[in-house]
DNA sequence: CTGTTAGCGCTTTCAG
DNA sequence: CTGAAAGCGCTAACAG
């Protein structure tokens, strides 16, 4: 059997609160009796039950981290952000990603309901008010992961969508003096999709080129589609904007397919700089956007909500963006 | 506060057992007073502090995942898999990559000893006897992810490394008829990468042609420094069998710097199938592994022997490869 | 079928 | 500075 404080009391002959203050770095104790309590647990190779030890004290050592469907690279960069920062001060990661037979607000509501968590890192596209509400009324500390500067309740982490946005069309059009751009979104209830697609508009209109908007859905399927439904219309943009690299990659197959020549025909420009872009063919001219750093400051901001006093003022946080110039334009 | 089962047990006049026995579906209660005990939960909006279960069952409902520094795509499929299966069985996975600070080992350590987990899935590239003593000391169900067969003790999941590499190399001589071929071989001690060298110089050898074998890493900057030395031998090969796709694409990286043409001046081929490895120009032909499998039976074997009986025998899985035929060779 | 009771291992007042 | 004791919410014998 694991040894117990108890028994570390026994072979001491201390008491159990004691123990208890020496295994929890309590001043209170003199060097002496700490340092023999510490002696016999060591040799006892004791280690607290952390079971017990959560049950005493109401709280986990656990964050949650709950991702929906997104691209695997997305995901990944985040989790290795997020429990990077979150093993450093021991607490670790509960990670999971929207199922098919439970909606991401059940899987909130399970998780925020069971007590399992100290703090819930949570990476919504969209952030309704049924959720907001559930996640305001539990009182566990949440970091958003959204770039919807609207939402002002929680502590947010986003991306700086929209100046990348407007920089890459600026680029486009300043730089390569296109004159009449497309832009491929995301799905319509994404929030970043939203702001990619509010920056190439609002570039266009600035300086008054001609634009044509297709819907897409980040995938690389809806990518192909929304290329080759631009390639069909009687008067063809000169460049396609992809509101992410997916759907560039979308656009490559469909060209390819057709015989027509990336940039010579039709320039094609994405959003995320995943790590396949550089090796497309030709490398994709994106937005980068360090999605690790996202996961980090998540974290960050989490655990200060966690061990701070609970009167933090909101904050926010903006990932920048940058643009990546290849060959693609 | 939230309401517990001497609540719910005070409002519907039983006893505390009969609450628990109902929230646990333990069949002794009557239809009457479990629909009873129901009711009153639903409306107090009851919910189990798993915490505490946890604590007086002395178990958890989390499953660890141990995933040492690897290349992001196989990580993530993995976890994909995992909690997809973990998941469904009410069971959250906690994941830790290695850090900086904290050796595998002791990560291990530290997870087995706090006793927060009810199984671990431990991926490991090599699993030495101290590990391996730690993992059968702990009575912690443990499924481990590795391809060597010389590891009977623990459930294992493995990928088919020497039938691929060998079929792929059998590809290489009987239908492509290269007769002079190289390798650039995983770190020394990782079981993957022995077991795909392994296979690799059994082909040449049934088939008697020539080969060389370089040493790599399984990074992109040491397949590119493979493929140098490779390139400036006196005699070169005809071809290039990477261990890994990303030490082709650094393949990729030296020869396009020294105008090298793929496939007529050199042949490359890869292993694993990573996502970007369609899109390199050109596309590279490797051997494909399904990662998201290798986490999903790597969960059903752990859960089988949580749930299951201890004395389940030690089982073995391998997840096939398949070849890829693209353009690189 | 239901109730009583004893903990699980640890934290945390409250005394001294 | 240290000890005694209560109790976190739930499970699990054991009685009845």
């Amino acid at each position: 059997m694991a040894p117990t404080i108890k028994e570390i009391a026994a072979r001491a002959h201390v008491s159990i609160a004691t123990v208890s203050r020496v295994i929890n770095k309590d001043p209170r104790v003199t060097k002496e009796t700490r340092a023999h309590i510490l002696n016999i647990a060591e040799k006892l190779e004791y280690r607290p039950n952390i079971l017990a030890r959560n049950f005493a004290q109401k709280k986990s050592n656990l964050i949650g981290l709950i991702l929906p469907e997104i691209s695997d690279e997305y995901f990944t960069e985040v989790i290795k952000g997020v429990d990077e920062i979150a093993f450093s001060q021991n607490l670790y990661t509960v990670v999971a990603s929207s199922h098919k037979y439970k909606s991401l607000k059940d899987e909130v509501v399970t998780f925020i309901r069971n007590g399992l968590l100290s703090g819930l890192i949570l990476l919504v596209s969209y952030l309704d008010d049924e959720l907001s509400s559930i996640l305001s009324k539990s009182h566990l500390p949440v970091v958003i992961i959204n770039s919807n500067s609207k939402n002002k309740k929680f502590d947010r982490i986003g991306i700086d969508d929209y100046y990348g946005s407007f920089s890459m069309t600026t680029h486009l059009i300043k730089k390569k003096h296109y004159d009449f751009l497309s832009h491929i979104t995301g799905p319509l209830d994404n929030d970043d999709a939203g702001l990619r697609k509010d920056g190439f508009i609002d570039a266009c209109k600035k300086y008054g080129v001609k634009y044509v908007i297709e819907k897409g859905d980040f995938s690389q399927e809806g990518g192909f589609n929304a290329c080759k439904k631009l390639m069909n219309l009687k008067s063809r943009p000169q460049v396609i904007f992809a509101a992410n690299d997916m759907m560039a990659i979308g656009c490559y197959d469909y060209l390819k397919q057709n015989k027509l020549e990336i940039p010579s025909d039709i320039g094609v420009v994405g959003f995320d700089d995943i790590f396949v872009s550089q090796y497309l063919n030709p490398p994709l001219t994106t937005v980068h956007v360090n999605i690790e750093e996202v996961g980090k400051r998540a974290a960050e901001l989490l655990l200060n909500k966690i061990q701070g006093s609970n009167n933090i003022p909101v904050s926010v946080v903006h990932i920048p963006t940058e643009l990546i110039l290849r060959e693609s334009c």
